[in-house]
DNA sequence: AGCACGCCGACT
DNA sequence: GTCGGCGTGCTC
């Protein structure tokens, strides 16, 4: 059809069609497939479409990211399979560039399979209906009589079900109840040609109806007239304007907002108003899908028609979704991690709410932070980012002071409870035996009790370790290169990093005040629930935690309890953070602030910093009588300190100081990288190897630095310690905080390094080499950049 | 990633 | 002998 040269007129090298296409397929694999360009095709596959290929034994969708007109250079000269099919020309197969960029933006980022980041901007690739392939008989397989062949039992069964059926029977149909035997007996009646399996690579059904509104509530319209009306929280004068002249900036302005939630809700509504003026689209980012859930119902309650978008919907409702936010039938778009990858074009506000939130880290490959991601979208679209959250993250807060987003802080001082530190040390004799109920504290319920008022107490027990600490000072043990808290081994009797590995015998003394007090704790905490209704028998006590809060139904289950005023006390970890209970309590309590600093992870202050603000958020106002109670055996800690005098900034500047002599993030870049397999040995000998091939990058890096600039010669002893002047520092192997995880043995590997740049691209370059080898004991490198936790 | 194939132990 | 569980290797 292309093919249309004029007869006569000499072929002067006609512009060929091509005839091979790159596809990515969405798998974890990190280069694209060649295939043939049939020729009823030719002329139209072109980048960006999505095609139905067969891979091994299947047809999968895949996306067109380059064609040839000849053989490129790595594929297989023969052998080479054709396109079996167009993806229908909906807009569901069909990237834009704009996608094609951000899914390969998204796998240089995070050193990920570009295959498994297109999943991500296009969810449908992964949808060829498996369910719609059938297997049918042959038709050998119809006359031959079963009993003459060597079938096994199932086999004949099978194959008599399919010869009442000639036009086939599905997977699913046939598999019903007893899978794998079914399957290994379908693939034996194939390999006998008595059967055959026909994919028509069906493309699912488009989605019905257009549910994809929340409901809209009735008094919608009454609300927008009057969130209108209403007028701006005092602290937040300044942001109508603030706006304005950001959205006005051709360039695409950063913005760090951080308030309470109503301020920042009002900040959002205003802000979405200012960008849907301009003709351009929203997106809104949240952490967990309860808030994005909520946030959007308070949009739909002002007026606002959003789009919600998150994990919980069923795949055919997300596409939905996925496909109106294309269809530009939205403005706005609300949803979690997710959603940050919605079609939504033309975008003139990107917001991320609770923008410190690690939720918005995806854990699994690839590992994207929906922050970063969101900055790049906005920058794409040269649309204003606002990071907004009760508490910056302390990369963004570093990100600001480096002037790279202007900080707008809108506290209200009128809201802030009286919040008092109480130093646990002092009450060391007056407290029940690891109950941790000093007479304050005991007070501080009492009083609510009397008023009947709510008393909440925090109890944060997220991600113990078993960790020493001085019974005197509170000090804990860390580690002298890492600064992360050493891990108690009792049986081994020692202590180890789980940064670098290193493991010492157990110290005998506190580093901070000689005392030989140094004990294990963890076990605390616990006792709290019972000793509080030990000592209050008379009050209603409710506990939220991941255990009696699973379903989002337990959620309004406990709400409802609390608005009947059917609890006296709740006790409960950063799940009460969920249940929307601010500023009501007269009472909260921290009773045990340092537990979150007992986890070996770098940012261990940070979250309890945060862990600790969302406490007193809970509080009611100290003109209403609202009280906040902190307890720690580290008064002098930058964190109690900056929640005592109530200046985020003592915290911030500190921590941000710590970070920078330590070399942490976000002064260097960090990547994580983990290898697990089966056998532990070979784990523990593939991550050693893959630890000296960087370090001998490292190292040969230096040299060439030393060699072209100062002749200073590095000592051996200098090279080999990883000195300050390296730009690349490796830590480890040591083994993972949870050695084990599934059966599979997992050690891990840390990379510091000046750029980001830098630190990836050794590590991308490190796996080809280290993957190239062998891969027995089924050994898997994966790669984890900018991570936010330990695994 | 997901699938087939092959080897091995448990059971009819 | 058959069944089904894993470990291993391959996919244009």
């Amino acid at each position: 059809m292309f093919d249309q040269r004029v007869p006569g007129i000499p072929s002067v090298a006609p512009a060929p069609s091509p005839v091979y296409v790159d596809v990515v397929l969405p798998r974890r694999l990190h280069r694209p497939f060649t295939y043939v360009i049939p020729s009823e095709l030719t002329g139209q596959v072109a980048i960006g479409q999505s095609v139905i290929v067969p891979f091994g034994s299947q047809d999968l969708h895949g996306l067109v990211t380059a064609v040839h007109d000849r053989l490129p250079l790595g594929a297989p000269e023969q052998g080479l399979k054709a396109v079996r099919a167009l993806a229908p020309a909906s807009p569901n197969h069909l990237l834009t560039p704009a996608q094609i960029d951000l899914s390969r933006w998204l796998a240089d980022r995070y050193a990920a399979p570009w295959g498994q980041c297109i999943k991500l901007v296009l969810p449908s690739v992964d949808q060829v209906d498996r369910r719609q392939s059938r297997y049918l008989p042959t038709e050998q397989g119809m006359t031959t009589p079963s009993s003459l062949e060597g079938l096994s039992e199932v086999e004949a069964q099978v194959l008599a079900r399919l010869r009442r059926r000639p036009r086939g029977l599905t997977e699913a149909t046939l598999a019903q109840g007893d899978k794998s035997r079914i399957a290994r007996a379908l693939q034996g009646l194939i390999r006998k040609g008595l059967v055959v399996h026909r994919h028509d690579a069906v493309v699912p059904k488009a989605p019905r109806g257009n549910r994809n509104f929340p409901q809209e509530s009735a008094q919608a319209h009454l609300a927008k007239v009057t969130i209108d009306a209403l007028p701006p929280p005092p602290e937040a004068a300044a942001w109508p304007t603030t706006v304005d002249q950001a959205l006005s900036q051709d360039a695409g302005a950063s913005l760090l907002l951080q308030g309470g939630r109503d301020t920042r809700f009002w900040c959002l509504v205003q802000a979405i108003r200012a960008t849907v003026c301009r003709g351009r689209r929203v997106l809104v980012v949240t952490g967990d899908v309860e808030n994005a859930g909520r946030l959007a119902e308070s949009l739909m309650a002002v007026g606002e028609r959003p789009l919600l978008l998150h994990s919980g919907l069923s795949a055919r409702a997300r596409t939905a979704v996925w496909q109106s936010a294309q269809a530009s039938s939205a403005t706005i778009l609300v949803g979690t991690r997710m959603a940050v990858f919605a079609p939504l074009g033309g975008l003139g506000l990107v917001w991320v709410e609770g923008e410190d939130d690690v939720s918005l880290k995806e854990e699994q490959v690839p590992r994207y932070h929906a922050r970063e991601v969101a900055r790049r979208r906005a920058s794409c679209d040269r649309a204003l980012l606002v990071l907004a959250s009760s508490h910056p993250s302390l990369e963004s807060w570093a990100a600001a002071q480096q002037g790279e987003m202007k900080v707008c802080v809108y506290r209200a001082s009128a809201s802030a409870p009286s919040v008092r530190v109480i130093d646990l040390k002092a009450y060391a004799r007056e407290i029940p035996a690891g109950t941790l109920l000093s007479p304050p504290l005991y007070e501080g319920i009492r009083d609510a009790l009397r008023q009947n008022a709510l008393a909440i107490l925090y109890l944060n027990r997220k991600g113990f370790a078993s960790v020493l600490h001085c019974a005197d000072c509170g000090a804990m043990p860390q580690c002298d290169a890492c600064s992360v808290v050493l891990t108690f081994f009792k049986r081994r009797n020692h202590v180890r990093c789980h940064y670098c590995g290193r493991t010492k015998p157990v110290p005998d003394h506190c580093h901070q005040c000689q005392s030989l007090k140094l004990e294990p704790v963890g076990s605390g905490t616990e006792r709290i629930e019972e000793a509080v209704r030990r000592k209050f028998p008379q009050a209603r006590v409710g506990r939220v935690d991941g255990e009696t809060i699973r379903r989002p139904a337990d959620a309004r289950a406990f709400n409802r309890l609390l608005a009947a005023d059917e609890l006296d006390v709740v006790i409960g970890t950063q799940m009460l953070f969920r249940l929307g209970l601010q500023g009501q309590a007269a009472f909260v309590a921290v009773p045990d602030a340092d537990a979150g600093l007992h986890v070996p992870d770098f940012r261990s202050a940070e979250r309890t910093y945060h862990g600790l603000m969302d406490a007193v958020e809970l509080a009611r106002p100290a003109h209403a009588g609202g009280v906040v109670m902190v307890q720690t055996r580290l008064t002098v800690h930058h964190a109690m300190v900056a929640l005592a005098t109530g200046h985020d900034a003592v915290f911030l500047e500190q921590e941000l100081a710590f970070r920078q002599m330590l070399q942490y993030p976000p002064l260097t870049s960090l990547v994580r990288l983990d290898v697990s397999g089966t056998l532990e040995p070979m784990v523990a000998q593939a991550a050693d190897r893959w630890a000296a091939l960087l370090r001998a990058e490292v190292a040969g890096a230096a040299r060439l630095d030393i060699k072209a600039g100062c002749g200073s010669i590095m000592s051996q002893h200098a090279a080999s310690a990883e000195g300050e002047s390296s730009t690349v520092i490796i830590l480890g192997p040591s083994p993972a905080p949870h050695a084990m995880v599934r059966g599979r043995y997992c050690w891990q590997i840390l990379v510091k390094s000046l750029s980001p740049e830098a630190g990836r691209e050794l590590v991308v370059r490190t796996r080809e080499t280290l993957e190239r080898g062998s891969r027995r004991g089924g050994l898997r490198f994966d790669i984890d950049v900018d991570p936010i936790a330990m695994a």
